[in-house]
RNA sequence: GGUCCCAUAGCUCAGCUGGAUAGAGCAUCUCACUUCUAAUGAGACGGUCACAGGUUCGAAUCCUGUUGGGAUCACCA
């Protein structure tokens, strides 16, 4: 049970006893105290103060009189107005950490059979994974974890876009431009290659535009064009152009409908340029730790998207217009009319998502749904669950959609188009590289050799992109400065690390020297360091189950750099291995692994992982 | 215009279901290393919690409105 509900039931006998009336012990408000103030729990009197017909620091004095000469685990008592700060005894502390330093798997929940599918990541097959993903990915990996730790079972999948005009433009350049080159003739990863010719297909494009924006045509098209103040025709007309001006364009349509109609060439092509930039979005994948129970290829779902579409039409839920286009009216949800189909019956981006997600529950039988996009789908997906709650798909009330916020670089928004994104593969190398030239400088002091660093290198490099991205809550925007992503100091993952070293090391080191474990139970006069540490060590289970439920793994991450910070506190003030007396070693060995453990747990939680060294 | 998200120190962010004098990190300035690993610790400096009302014994937190920033409202994904 929960201390503050120990606690709150203490406090309801206390209260009978001093005023001979019952209150419901959850409406007691009772608080951590305030770390300037003397105590460890703080009783709140004001809300008593008209069930009980008192003053608030009369109650106050009354409740702590009685606590203080019933309950064996409270220590003393002060009033400060209506506070009544509570001090439990160092012997009750000791305990509680003696409970939960062995237990396997603290801070997790029981199996609340619960089946839970979370989709993240789902890049596009035409370029490689970028900044924007590496949030996307980190989010989605740690609230998966989370969820397992609070007690569900997970399912985790992606839906691959890997079809459209984006990977025929791809297409197009590699057969004009190429020459055959391969990814193994490169030697280059398949995601860049194929991300190289989609940038080359956009630049000759911009040139066959700008050349065409010279001739008479062109000039007279141009002219035409509708714009407002500020707008230039040109990037207006572009799309326009495209579809039904530019050779370029054609050729990708062409590709795009020779791909619909199964040409055995361009599907050939299709598959290779794919696997190309599979193998290399798996090696990002591999790298940043992540892995995905099931894929689902765009290629094959929009095709169960027209057969929802079809039941839709069936069941009423949809309607059809004269022109033989699907929608559905969704003005009940406060939302528009929405395409469902094209009038020609292909289909549309939300076609593909309802069929996804009928066939995941096909597959999985899953009681919840989670997507992780970016915010700009918010819209999207509230359309796509009310039309899934039209066709009465019976998961249709347990979907979420977590919409995490736009993540700027410190020089500007990020676009794709205008070449300022940051590849996750760079910036994975680029500050694994400055871990790296930090334990060099510090090789004297590790005493470690080099491939020890170079691991540990890569172990703090990852914690530091992780964490940095981590901290932020979801929906928040937030600003990605490469230049402070580096730092491995304040409130950063290799922060945490190194307390992890330092709690890890001790605590092993103890355990390999030999030391008399049973004379902790002698140690009742905890340092405030130490009983701050044992106090937080454990609020795990309720951080957990709240950042599981707010879907946060910010929260996470605030946990474990208080955690971290308290060990580092302790660290200073008190030696392990050196301690007083033999109760005392043997109290903070025990409070080191413990430390060290529910460190390992928070971090797994974020997808971070610890090195022994570093 | 409709809907949604956001606004806290110079900067980047915490702040749980309303509780005491709003917290960290970075930056700036001090101090502490022949270490159980200083990738650390201690201190100083830094605030009209966007603004205005309301609810309450009590509001950064809840409600309403206003302002500012962003997203979206495509037969794009």
């Amino acid at each position: 049970m929960k201390i503050v509900q120990q606690l709150q039931a203490l406090t309801q006998r206390a209260i009978t006893q001093a005023y001979g009336k019952e209150i419901d012990a959850e409406k007691i408000v009772i608080n951590a105290t305030r770390s300037d103030m003397d105590g460890d729990f703080t009783v709140v009197t004001f809300a008593l103060a008209k069930l009980l017909g008192d003053r608030p620091d009369a109650i106050a004095a009354k409740i702590g009189e009685a606590l203080e000469a019933s309950a064996e685990d409270v220590s003393g008592v002060s009033v400060v107005k209506g506070f009544l700060n509570i001090n439990l005894a160092g012997s009750f502390w000791r305990k509680q950490l003696e409970a939960i330093k062995d237990e396997d798997q603290f801070g997790y929940a029981a199996k609340k059979g619960i089946k839970t599918a979370i989709e993240f990541s789902s890049p596009n097959t035409n370029k490689p994974l970028h900044l924007g993903h590496v949030r996307n990915i980190l989010l989605g990996w740690s609230i998966s974890k989370l969820l397992e730790a609070a007690g569900h079972d997970v399912v985790r999948v992606q839906i691959i876009n890997d079809r459209g005009i984006a990977i025929c433009k791809s297409m197009v350049a590699w057969q004009k431009f190429a020459n055959g080159a391969t990814p193994a003739s490169l030697s280059r990863k398949g995601d860049l290659v194929v991300g190289d010719y989609y940038v080359r297909f956009e630049a000759e494009f911009q040139e066959e535009y700008r050349a065409w924006q010279n001739t008479p045509a062109g000039k007279a098209a141009l002219a035409d064009v509708k714009v407002k103040e500020g707008e230039e025709p040109a990037k207006k007309y572009k799309n326009t152009y495209f579809n039904t001006i530019s050779p370029l364009g054609k050729e990708a349509k062409e590709m795009l409908l020779a791909w619909e109609a199964g040409d055995p060439s361009v599907r050939e092509l299709w598959s290779t340029m794919n696997g190309w930039v599979y193998a290399g979005h798996n090696a990002t994948y591999e790298r940043m730790g992540v892995t995905f129970d099931k894929l689902y290829y765009e290629s094959d779902t929009y095709l169960l998207g027209k057969a929802m579409a079809l039941k839709g039409l069936e069941k009423e839920a949809f309607y059809k217009k004269e022109d033989g286009s699907v929608w559905a009216d969704l003005t009940d949800a406060k939302l528009d009319q929405k395409i469902i189909l094209r009038a020609d019956g292909t289909s549309v981006y939300i076609t593909q998502d309802l069929g996804t997600a009928h066939q995941r529950f096909e597959d999985f039988g899953m009681d919840r749904m989670i997507y992780v996009t970016g915010d700009e789908q918010n819209y999207h997906f509230q359309a796509l669950f009310a039309a899934l709650a039209k066709l009465q798909e019976p998961y249709a009330d347990q979907l979420y959609h977590l919409g995490y916020g736009m993540i700027d670089l410190t020089t500007g928004k990020m676009k794709s188009r205008e070449g300022t994104v940051v590849d996750a593969d760079d910036l994975m190398e680029q500050v694994v590289a400055e871990a790296r030239a930090n334990a060099e400088e510090r090789a004297e002091i590790t005493e470690s050799d080099a491939s020890t660093r170079a691991e540990s290198a890569e172990q703090v490099g990852l914690a530091a992109i992780k964490y940095y991205i981590l901290r932020v809550g979801p929906k928040k925007r937030m600003v990605f400065n490469p230049k402070e992503s580096v730092e491995l100091q304040g409130t950063t993952g290799p922060y945490i690390q190194y307390s992890y070293v330092r709690a890890f090391g001790v605590s092993a080191r103890a355990e390999k020297e030999g030391y008399d474990a049973a004379a902790g139970g002698a140690y009742n006069e905890l340092a405030p360091a130490e009983r701050d540490l044992v106090k937080h060590l454990l609020t795990l289970p309720e951080v957990i189950e709240q950042a599981a439920e707010e879907l946060d793994p910010s929260q996470v991450a605030s946990y474990a750099y208080a955690l971290a910070k308290g060990y580092h506190r302790f660290w200073h003030d008190h030696s392990v291995l050196s301690a007083e007396n033999e109760a005392a070693k043997a109290f903070r060995v025990g409070l080191s692994h413990a430390v060290a453990k529910t460190l390992r747990t928070s971090m797994d939680l974020l997808g971070i992982s610890l090195p022994e060294r570093m």
